[in-house]
DNA sequence: TCAAGCCTTTGATTCAGGTCAATGCAATTG
DNA sequence: CAATTGCATTGACCTGAATCAAAGGCTTGA
């Protein structure tokens, strides 16, 4: 795979748009870099809107691209030889799409709804990168933070029942939510809509469908949760949810 | 805690005993950049022994030295409020020890063996690390090494059997000795020291102490392993173990 | 409008791994 | 040299989640 799959959008040869990127403030690549390096990367970028369900790039293949995230979600996966599956991370607006450095991508990723992508050919971007130190600042920073999000995810999935992992799932989408501004919220609960159908979220907390199925009717029961129309959810009280988590963190921690 | 407890040792002010340094060959952040960055190190280093058990720094605590590892094995772990903990990484020659950048570490470290480490102040480290941009790009390149391992740890963790996570961590260790040149080895046959107790194995793997226990026994009982005095192994067919592993490596893949 | 596919939910049953309890076995220690 | 302590092993039993099976909604589209 050369590029990524999608539709092709023609970025105007300016900063204007980059103004209203969520990569460009609450945490994304763009953030906390100079100016030129900033001009740098809108020189090589181009949008690209992902169908969902669409592959976006494949195990053991030399990116041809990275991107920036701008709306969506994308998965990653991983899977053994007899087919299991394991989703090992999701990314949101603003995250950053592929290893930037050193080589094949370690895991398959996805388009887990529809995406959009702000995307840099893989070439062009790392001569990028050797050019500019706080590019390469940025990115590790951000590597970090994943790892440490990854190592959070080995506790739920090593150490977690399955109530547990189903609500902090569910608590991980709504503080997200919670975050990014919660425009769907009233008073305090927090709405939000589900990314993933069953199937992945099942494969993101090592779990069945049924499983998760069961959880979520239980949740709902207990009334941590309610359910909307489609995939839309509210989370009446954070802490009660967090609690049911497993999570030491009342008003909303890590 | 401001620094490493464990026995100091002068180091020479000279680069000699880099030169046989685990963290000098073989993939550690001294190699793969230049001699002015590795003298500037060297100034800064400071050797230290922690004898097993110790707890080498805590969560949550900005860490006031970062090491590379010389001998043994450093754990890292996570816990939930009620105890239950989570191993999420194992160090091992030559990796790095501590997040270099943004601030507090994510879990504990905790000697698994005595283990000799190659300290630098934090603060120190931190000022090189700005000057010499190729220092940082190492310990990217170490870092997101550790985020692929930690989510193929998502896998096993996720979606693997009792006996697939158990025979996967014997045969991960047997690879890794069979790299570092398999001192004890004969023939074809790789033996190793299990460098954790069954708790902490069990902690690594998602399981419970008498789960390890059994399985420990049962690929015993089927030839795939052979224990001597000790904590000593033998594995007389890596291939086997890969496939009692659910790896796809015959012979000796990731 | 109805049939065909998807997902999701729910129920019944099974089983892998957890829990509880006892024993074994070295390595320390008084 | 008992006695203690800390792991590791083994057995009996239980349970949480998987598996197998069957409906029950929603879309989509003819």
């Amino acid at each position: 795979m050369n590029a990524p799959p999608g539709k092709d959008i023609i970025l105007p040869r300016a900063l204007a748009g980059c103004r209203n990127c969520p990569a460009h403030a609450g945490g994304g690549v763009c953030e906390a870099i100079g100016a030129e390096e900033l001009a740098a990367l809108n020189r090589i970028a181009h949008h690209k809107t992902i169908p969902a369900g669409q592959i976006i790039f494949a195990e053991n293949e030399e990116p041809a691209f990275f991107a920036n995230i701008l709306s969506g979600a994308v998965k990653l996966t991983k899977s053994l030889a007899d087919g299991r599956q394991q989703i090992v991370g999701i990314l949101f607006p603003p995250d950053f799409l592929g290893r930037a450095l050193g080589g094949a991508n370690a895991c398959y990723a996805e388009a887990a709804t529809d995406t959009g992508l702000c995307c840099y050919p893989a070439g062009a971007f790392t001569a990028l990168m050797k050019r500019y130190p706080a590019l390469e600042h940025r990115l590790y920073e951000k590597t970090l933070d994943e790892l440490d999000s990854a190592r959070d995810w080995m506790v739920l999935l090593g150490r977690k029942t399955a109530r547990e992992k189903v609500a902090s799932f569910l608590y991980m989408l709504a503080r997200r939510a919670r975050m990014a501004g919660c425009p769907k919220c009233a008073g305090d609960e927090v709405a939000f809509d589900l990314p993933l159908r069953r199937a992945d979220i099942a494969d993101y907390l090592g779990l069945t469908i049924e499983t998760v199925s069961r959880q979520i009717t239980r949740l709902r029961a207990d009334g941590l949760i309610r359910a909307g129309e489609k995939s839309a959810m509210t989370v009446p009280d954070m802490a009660a949810l967090a609690r049911a988590a497993g999570q030491d963190a009342p008003g909303g921690g890590p």
